[in-house]
DNA sequence: AGCACGCCGACT
DNA sequence: GTCGGCGTGCTC
């Protein structure tokens, strides 16, 4: 189908423009044009041309069809890095249901910031007496404009051309007359910084690679010099050294003039990391974090765009890097969270770059020690290769792990939230003067309900995860929406001993300070990380030996490694297994192994204990003994059954409204609309409308709809069907929606 | 961003 | 009147 109209914005970086413009597309473009490509469009009053970018094709003129304009050129360079960005904009947009506006906030996220990249130093002329004649001339002509800035520059001597136009309140009009009457001189300078500068030169390292890091280095090249399309998913226990793996691989492709993008979770981004990258590829490697400021990071985006590095570390923003002709990209740590953006729209750094290394011939390695279950599956299906790193290149041993049944605990008198073990192994490791990690999985908390007397939990008969406490007496699915009243008693034992389970970690501090009042105890959560660099500081502390015990949430496991530590705890790793979610098991089994990996990094051997009140759950038997393949098989059976990704592909639909009458009604329309038995036949299933866990939040109710297939293509379409329903319905005005990719 | 338009003070 | 500067608003 060849469109007859083309969605232009133009490439003047100001608020005011950073729309689409309809132009129409004449006749010899048709079959050419697509979005990504550069045009140059007559634009404004005096038909000036100006370059503009494709983002939408469409067959409607949807403006006044007398006021269109004809798309002057083509500028067929589909190789410019910003073509590249608006194609992948464009793809964000088909993805994830998002308008081509949020795609290209997320794909050029500096725009507005252009002009920052130049400082422009205004100066008067050293002619003093043709400046004062001139001045007069003003005065006496009343340009206040002129006479304004000439008198600032008396008194200042040089100004900042964009804080004087801010300050005196003047166009760049009265600038330029200044300087064409020669008053005035324009020193413009261009400011590239370099984030890891002035570090120091970084110590050249010797590396030499074990037998299979060799033969994971060597099967990358082979496969790259073959063509081989496909991602890599690089299984490897912690420790087994997959980063001196990727500096190998990047070195090969840096070294066909290629460049690369390096993704890891912000946490695990620390000096050291990037010092190693440093001392092999030197100025050519660069990093961003979200510490930089917007100018700073765009100096990046600049600089990577003018070829001047071949390297980027950064978190999932790294992926939009500009540069010209990208040989690798790799994400390290591939099942964290992080790389799936909390924003609209909520894209996932895998599947974007999936997507970006398929532009531009490059491949994809994504390594972890706990794979998410969707990469492994995908490896196990031939989507990916797969390759396992099993050696631990540092030679320590892996944690022994235990696993404390709570409710025997129970059955035995002890009530407190420590089992009889941990606190033995607390006071043993207080004797030797070794450290202690002690953490609740807090993440996806939702509030379960379960029983301490046989660890009976409320599970929703229809979605098989956790049901949570909703005030009053109710527990509620947040898939399906399912309730039920609160059981007195427990179906499964009759004991009354039921309630949720609520541990903060002020509260644990609190018990082991009275345990033991000698232990010098650190915490670290919102309370007391308040600070800009609040929990590097705590980790600091802790590293140096300031504190025998350390409390915290999940996030004190992942981050840094304390070589003193030989006993680490989950306190109620239950607490993220029954979190109402369907990843739960996955979620909680990656924070255990990534523990028990944190006890024993130095020569003396770990300890790992795990508290529950679910001992013979799959993911605590298979995380104590550290068992992936375990696991997954475990856990892909249970997707499979469920229908939930991998296997099957889900799509949520969430809607907020001020109005809850208005928010019904759209759900009630959309459900009529959609929900058929058709549909059910096609095989796509509708869950919901189930209320977000935080139901009413910031004076807005929020709603949820799943929608489950087997089939990404039939998802893929309802999505968009549904998108040009709502825009084309009254209701939905006042309605946002937003999706997400499970 | 850059251009036209229209308002308002100064000067023929 | 009308010339020219400066603010305002629009650009498919």
């Amino acid at each position: 189908m060849s469109a007859l109209y083309a969605d232009v914005i133009p490439g003047i970086s100001h608020e005011q423009l950073d729309k689409p413009f309809r132009y129409r597309v004449p006749e010899e473009m048709t079959e050419i044009i697509s979005p990504g490509s550069v045009v140059k469009v007559p634009f404004g009053g005096g038909n000036r041309l100006i370059t503009g970018f494709v983002t939408d094709l469409s067959d409607e003129p949807g403006f006044d069809p007398a006021r269109i304009k004809p798309i002057f050129k083509l500028v067929s360079d589909n190789e410019l890095p910003e073509s590249r960005m608006i194609t992948i904009a464009a793809w964000l947009k088909a993805e994830y249901g998002c308008t081509m506006s949020q795609a290209l906030k997320t794909v050029l996220p500096v725009k507005e910031k252009v002009q920052k990249k130049e400082t422009r130093l205004l100066k008067l002329s050293d002619d003093t007496q043709m400046v004062e004649g001139y001045l007069e001339r003003m005065r006496k002509r009343n340009a206040k404009a002129r006479v304004r800035l000439l008198e600032a520059l008396l008194v200042a001597g040089e100004l900042d051309e964009a804080a004087a136009k801010k300050d005196l309140k003047l166009t760049l009009k009265t600038v330029k007359e200044l300087t064409e009457a020669g008053v005035l001189t324009v020193k413009s300078t261009f400011t590239y910084r370099n984030p890891i500068e002035g570090a120091g030169e970084a110590p050249k390292e010797n590396i030499i690679l074990n037998e299979e890091q060799a033969a994971l280095v060597a099967e990358f090249k082979t496969a790259l010099d073959a063509g081989e399309k496909r991602p890599l998913l690089v299984h490897g226990i912690t420790g087994s050294g997959k980063t001196v793996c990727y500096i190998e691989m990047i070195d090969h492709v840096v070294k066909e003039g290629r460049q690369a993008i390096v993704l890891i979770p912000e946490i695990a981004l620390t000096w050291q990391t990037v010092r190693r990258f440093q001392a092999r590829f030197g100025e050519r490697v660069s990093i961003l974090n979200s510490r930089m400021s917007r100018g700073e990071r765009y100096d990046q985006f600049l600089r990577a765009a003018r070829g001047e590095m071949d390297v980027i570390i950064g978190p999932r923003s790294a992926l939009f890097t500009p540069f010209k002709n990208i040989g690798i990209i790799i994400i390290d740590e591939e099942h964290e969270s992080s790389y799936k953006s909390e924003n609209v729209p909520s894209y996932h750094a895998r599947e974007v770059s999936g997507f970006i290394a398929g532009l531009h011939g490059a491949s994809l390695v994504l390594g972890s020690a706990t794979p998410s279950v969707t990469s492994y599956y995908r490896a196990k299906r031939g989507e990916y290769r797969l390759f396992t790193l099993t050696r631990r290149a540092t030679g320590a041993d892996l944690a022994t792990c235990f696993v404390d049944d709570m409710r025997a605990e129970l059955a035995a008198g002890n009530r407190g939230m420590f089992s009889r073990r941990l606190l033995r192994a607390i006071a043993e490791r207080l004797e030797k003067k070794e450290q202690i990690m002690l953490f609740i999985n807090k993440r996806g908390y939702a509030g379960f309900v379960s029983c301490k007397s046989c660890g009976h939990v409320f599970k929703c008969p229809h979605c098989d995860v956790s049901l949570t406490f909703h005030k009053g007496d109710k527990l509620v699915c947040h898939y399906c929406g399912y309730e039920e009243h609160i059981e007195k008693k427990c179906p499964s034992c009759g004991s009354t001993y039921i309630y949720g389970l609520r541990a903060g970690t002020q509260k644990v501090e609190d018990s082991i300070k009275q345990i033991f009042p000698n232990a010098r105890v650190l915490r670290m959560d919102r309370d007391t990380t308040s600070g800009k660099d609040g929990h590097t500081k705590v980790l600091r502390e802790f590293a140096a030996g300031n504190a025998d015990i350390l409390i915290g949430t999940q996030m004190i496991v992942k981050g840094h490694d304390f070589p003193k530590v030989t006993l680490c705890c989950a306190l109620a790793a239950d607490m993220s297994l029954f979190a109402g979610d369907y990843r739960a098991g996955e979620n909680t089994f990656e924070l255990l192994v990534q523990a028990a990996g944190r006890a024993g990094r130095g020569e003396r051997k770990g300890e790992m204990i795990i508290q529950t009140y679910a001992p013979e759950n799959y993911v605590i038997e298979h995380a104590k003994d550290q068992d992936y393949i375990g696991f997954f098989n475990d856990e892909i059976n249970f997707r499979g059954m469920m229908n939930y990704p991998p296997v099957s592909h889900m799509l949520k639909l969430s809607l907020t409204a001020r109005d809850e009458d208005i928010l019904n009604r759209a759900v009630s329309l959309l459900k009529e609309k959609f929900f058929s038995g058709s549909l059910e036949e096609m095989g796509v299933t509708f869950i919901g409308p189930a209320k977000e866990p935080l139901y009413r939040l910031a004076d807005e109710f929020r709603v949820a709809v799943f929608i489950k297939s087997r089939d990404k293509d039939i998802l893929d379409q309802m999505m968009k069907c549904i998108g040009d329903y709502i825009r084309s319905e009254q209701v939905f005005r006042s309605v946002f929606t937003r999706w997400d990719r499970e």
